[in-house]
DNA sequence: CACATCTATCTTTTT
DNA sequence: GATAGATGTG
């Protein structure tokens, strides 16, 4: 686990310690450690329940204990549970935490996130919509795909019409719940009545390929409900209690969903802080929460005001920029931990120099005051921001980690691998098949792949069908049928294996069989290597798959059909661990729901945060609620940097400090700069002059710094040694030479 | 058909 | 400064 908002631990005493003891002094146990708000939540009876938490105000405590709560005074039985999240992580946070409360009986609850519960309902309900059970669940890059072979057919120019645009626009279709028919219906532009073509199509074409996209599992969920009391009435009844995480994340169709499955009972508890809706872009609907009352009209609303985690100094910041959004309900947050620490502001010439200063600062931290690492954490915008990070780190000789980077998941030989197996469980998947059919290679190039896709198109045959018997499809050449046929053989006799065999058995098989190991073994480069030792690890985490079935007995699905599902909808940040001593770096969307002792938002820049484009799409108060939420992640120290310069795709841009950082109280902060002209800004500040930054000698060279000499050329500093003097290794003639830093034609790069 | 080279475009972000 | 798509070559 990460540090994720620990509070304090669930009190370990009421755990399975006494499953005989009465319900009702389980009950008051389970209340006892609670404040007077927490326990109104978790002590409410029957009907809607909307808890209002802010910040670190143990929203995750109310939702576990009132699920224990519920068990404990019977109201409801482990199986009647549903309790919803957005992410695997909070998912096993919060079923971890409730199995300390009420022991072994959570296993039996569904605790998961939005789109594995629905994935888990249209296991049961897919062919009443004309899928097959073991359709196959598209990632994003998957689906861009499918679209892109769509816009093709279509001959659609990708240049005028960009596929993700269109992609959004149908996303945003589906989240509304539109379907294709009605959205032909409500076409304007040009740009629309484009894209409502694609969606027709690339519906048609998903249900061909017996495929979901992450938006169908949630419409398809929500369809088959609507469409089918029986189907509504049974998880209805199926779910007695539905909790809810993170509501001011939900979109309309996660609103309807839960609206369907509680309208029966009523008894729906939505846990929220709209300060922290973060996902709009992604179609989430603040509205949800700020109109709860009005949806379900007999609800109770319970404020969680007491902030258990920040200094006051470090609230009233976070207080003081989201207080100017409109979008929101006048709230105080408050806390007991009084003063604290100014915010830390400073102003660096470029984002080299910011994250040396960043580097610097978490070294001083820990050898003055015994900061650890793995209490101070990173937060950016863009992804993007990490790189310079991340050298920087590694020249300190501080170990970092990173935390939603390039995903194992989304490594192109993982990807492959999936794929394989995939096209055992459905042979209508035509990505899949379209990924794999030709690596390793095996002669069936571009043009025939695309007559066999076409022939399964107007066949409407399965594209597996299809590949067995070749010799049909018109066009094909002689040596590619050969190619097909022979492939398909191989596969064939895997897929008779597919129903029983351990997975990662059949994944070992598929990837000797199929000639993949192969060719990656012959490669012989480090690079493949590395990809053999990703495909060791799958096997692990199949073989590991396979190790829980056995204890679990029995289920109504295959393991293969099981493992696909698992890790079509895992995150790489699921799986990691919080590591020893390690600085963690993180996009501010990743933040949500952390906590660290140490904080630093870097990149604080106007267009950079707030992103110009979020503003363009008037973003602004949601970029501020990410400012909001990349606050109030930290205990005790806050720092917030920015550069006057940053180079981004490799052009420099100038930029202002972002207006968050002026919105900031200037009581509550302190300002370094080691701009030449600082003080001009700093008397705005008006907490007194601005510490500015020492810049040291006039050339400040560390260990690992990239120089330029003039005769010498590119080099590398080695050493610093007293008196302004460095060494420096030179990389035209691997010479190391001491030069005055002062004095010496050198330049950093 | 496979591979190399060039180019344009891009970067906001849970599932 | 990467990556996907387009173009060129054997």
């Amino acid at each position: 686990m990460l540090q994720t908002e620990p509070e304090t631990p669930d009190a370990p005493g009421a755990a399975a310690g006494a499953p005989t003891e009465p319900g009702a002094d389980r009950a008051e146990r389970l209340l006892a450690d609670l404040n007077d708000p927490q326990r109104q939540a978790v002590r409410h009876g029957e009907g809607p329940l909307l808890v209002l938490a802010g910040a670190g105000s143990g929203k995750t405590r109310v939702l576990t204990h009132r699920i224990a709560y519920l068990l404990a005074t019977g109201a409801a039985r482990p199986g009647e549970i549903l309790a919803i999240t957005f992410t695997n992580k909070a998912a096993a946070e919060m079923r971890g935490r409730v199995e300390a409360l009420v022991g072994r009986s959570a296993r039996a609850m569904w605790v998961m996130t939005f789109h594995s519960a629905c994935a888990r309902m249209l296991r049961a309900d897919a062919e009443r919509l004309g899928y097959s059970r073991g359709f196959t669940i598209y990632d994003e890059s998957d689906s861009l795909r499918m679209l892109k072979r769509c816009m093709a057919e279509l001959e659609i120019d990708p240049k005028r019409y960009p596929p993700r645009a269109i992609r959004a626009q149908i996303s945003g279709a589906k989240n509304q719940l539109v379907d294709t028919a009605a959205y032909e219906q409500a076409q304007s532009s040009v740009f629309e009545q484009t894209a409502a073509q694609v969606y027709g199509l690339y519906g048609k074409r998903m249900l061909a390929a017996n495929a979901m996209d992450f938006d169908d599992l949630l419409v398809r969920a929500v369809n088959a409900m609507e469409l089918f009391e029986e189907v509504r009435e049974r998880w209805r009844r199926t779910f007695r209690q539905v909790l809810v995480d993170e509501y001011q994340d939900t979109n309309h169709a996660q609103y309807r969903l839960l609206q369907l499955l509680s309208s029966g009972h009523g008894n729906l508890m939505v846990v929220g802080d709209e300060d922290q809706s973060i996902y709009g872009f992604r179609h989430a609907e603040i509205r949800n929460i700020l109109d709860f009352e009005h949806d379900f009209p007999a609800a109770e609303v319970v404020k969680l005001e007491q902030n258990y985690r920040s200094t006051q100094t470090i609230l009233s910041a976070a207080g003081a920029v989201v207080e100017r959004n409109r979008q929101r309900r006048p709230k105080r947050l408050w806390t007991e931990i009084a003063g604290g620490e100014p915010v830390q502001l400073s102003e660096l010439t470029d984002e080299h120099e910011e994250a040396r200063w960043v580097a610097g600062e978490i070294e001083r931290l820990g050898a003055e005051q015994g900061v650890r690492r793995e209490d101070v954490a990173v937060f950016y915008r863009t992804n993007a921001m990490s790189r310079v990070l991340e050298d920087t780190l590694v020249r300190f000789e501080l170990p970092y980690q990173v935390i939603g980077g390039a995903k194992f998941y989304e490594r192109a030989e993982v990807k492959d691998a999936v794929a394989y197996l995939s096209l055992l469980v459905n042979p209508s998947d035509q990505v899949s098949f379209a990924r794999i059919v030709n690596s390793p290679r095996r002669g069936i190039g571009d043009t025939s792949q695309g007559r066999l896709a076409s022939h399964a198109n107007t066949t409407g045959l399965p594209i597996w069908e299809v590949a067995g018997r070749a010799e049909e499809v018109p066009g094909l050449g002689a040596a590619a049928v050969k190619a097909v046929c022979r492939f398909h053989e191989t596969m064939e006799e895997l897929r008779a294996r597919a129903e029983s065999a351990p997975v990662a058995e059949l994944l070992e098989a598929t990837l000797r069989e199929s000639g993949y190991l192969e060719a990656l073994e012959a490669e012989r480069t480090v690079e493949a290597e590395g990809r053999v030792e990703n495909l060791e690890e799958l096997v692990g985490v199949a073989a590991e798959l396979d190790r829980n079935r056995e204890t679990e007995g029995e289920s109504e699905t295959t393991p293969l059909e099981e493992f696909l599902q698992q890790i079509s909808l895992y995150t790489e940040q699921d799986g990691l661990r919080p590591d020893e001593s390690l600085i963690t770096l993180m996009t501010l969307h990743n933040a949500k729901g952390l906590e660290y002792d140490t904080v630093f938002v870097v990149g604080c820049e106007d267009g950079a945060f707030p992103h110009l484009r979020a503003l363009e799409e008037g973003g602004e108060e949601e970029e501020r609620r990410l400012c909001y939420v990349g606050i109030t992640r930290a205990r005790r120290r806050l720092y917030m940097t920015w550069a006057r310069e940053r180079r981004l795709f490799g052009r420099a841009e100038r930029n202002l400090p972002s207006r968050f950082v002026d919105e900031l109280p200037a009581e509550l902060t302190e300002r370094h700069s080691s701009a030449p002209g600082a003080a001009s800004w700093d008397a705005r500040s008006g907490a007194g002059a601005a510490t500015p930054i020492d810049p040291g000698p006039a050339l400040e060279l560390r260990i690992g710094d990239d120089v330029v000499h003039a005769s010498f050329g590119d080099g590398v500093v080695t050493g610093v040694e007293p008196e302004g003097v460095v060494v420096v290794r030179f990389a035209g003639d691997g010479s190391e030479r001491k030069l005055m830093a002062d004095y010496a034609p050198i330049r950093k790069r």
